[in-house]
DNA sequence: GACTTTCTGTAGCGCTGGCTACAGAAACAC
DNA sequence: GTGTTTCTGTAGCCAGCGCTACAGAAAGTC
């Protein structure tokens, strides 16, 4: 009892239009990305485009959430995967390093840079993308409660203030990677930027 | 021999006019500010606007030139006035704290936010945001080779490495008070970011 | 006063933005 | 085949963009 999709098949791959509508907003942000540019890269005209993913602002957000299941995962990964937490952030940081200069896709993080010039009409996709990194911040700094309750961080340890800096150098990264800052560079920052975690509390 | 100035004058103030296209080019960058919101805030119509500062772009640049000179003037001076230079640096960074959440104007940097999400239209006003970032960052290299020539920096010190992890704080402390940190927070961030200075060369 | 110069608002230009009405095309069901 | 469903491109709607032609208003010059 097979029911077979009736009417005219899609004449294009949704996944790869979605692949290059995300190269696209990556590149030049929400606003700075139109349908022309959109319907011209996908090779496909407006109604086709608006078929299959509604409007801009759907197609934006299913944009997003593609992101963070894939580029975007990497950092939530090497947090859970790491026992150690100072392995954990890290590898994070080395891997946003990598992550962010790979040069087959635009440079810097998505979630951090295609929403920062907002007008009035696109404040909500801005607040979405904000809520985004603040959640960001907010697992970071469960993780290094986390550590700190398990003994691997020191009890008077300001969790707060070392998750607002893991996301301070991980958002800086992003913006260097996009003024040209290399691979190279931006590991040696990473490099760098963990000599500050405290010593364990010995006591 | 005074020559009076001939025709009608004009009727706003101009620098004040300035300011306030300041603060909009700010909260929304260069491509989120139109001309109607521009004119309505000064409270002139379109005419006024372009005989008094020319087209869009040539009052941004403006608007670049005078932030230079006054909100963003805080980091080349805190390094200049510092004879040490790890001095100079941490107060750099604290200053930043206190700036870029400071609430009578809006949050973060506008060389750094003001047009990161540019169409092929404002690539140009890109660029330009882009070249003053890495003058900052050689500034930052320059000041920290300088330190190391004298001795304050040990001999294999990486000024380049050094430059771009500070580069990479400040920005992503305009990133992070823009999405809502406070400054109290940030300065802790800041007096963190610190904790990585390498020891002076003491062999 | 008449004349010149400069600033002023109204009104609207050309263009591009997101989006869609419409009719044709290509698949299935029967 | 006929009918139904879904996708397709053309062509164009309307709103907003940066920008300006124009005529009137307000100052100085003589």
């Amino acid at each position: 009892m097979t029911t077979t999709k009736r009417g005219r098949p899609r004449g294009f791959d949704r996944d790869t239009a979605l692949a290059q509508a995300t190269s696209l907003f990556w590149q030049h942000g929400f606003e700075g990305t139109s349908i022309a540019d959109l319907t011209s890269a996908m090779g496909i005209s407006p109604p086709s485009l608006y078929a299959a993913f509604g409007d801009k602002r759907t197609l934006f957000l299913e944009v997003v959430e593609r992101y963070g299941g894939t580029f975007g995962a990497f950092m939530n990964k090497a947090l859970a995967e790491e026992s150690d937490p100072r392995t954990g952030f890290a590898r994070m940081l080395d891997e946003a390093a990598l992550a962010y200069t790979d040069p087959s896709h635009p440079a810097g993080c998505l979630v951090i840079t295609a929403a920062t010039n907002y007008s009035a009409q696109t404040a909500d996709i801005e607040r979405d993308l904000r809520e985004r990194r603040r959640a960001n911040v907010r697992s970071f700094e469960t993780r290094l409660e986390d550590a700190r309750s398990r003994g691997s961080l020191g009890r008077d340890t300001d969790t707060r203030a070392l998750a607002v800096y893991f996301a301070v150098v991980v958002q800086g990264m992003s913006q260097q990677a996009r003024d040209g800052a290399t691979a190279r560079e931006l590991r040696r920052v990473a490099e760098l930027a963990m000599t500050i975690w405290p010593p364990s509390d010995a006591s």
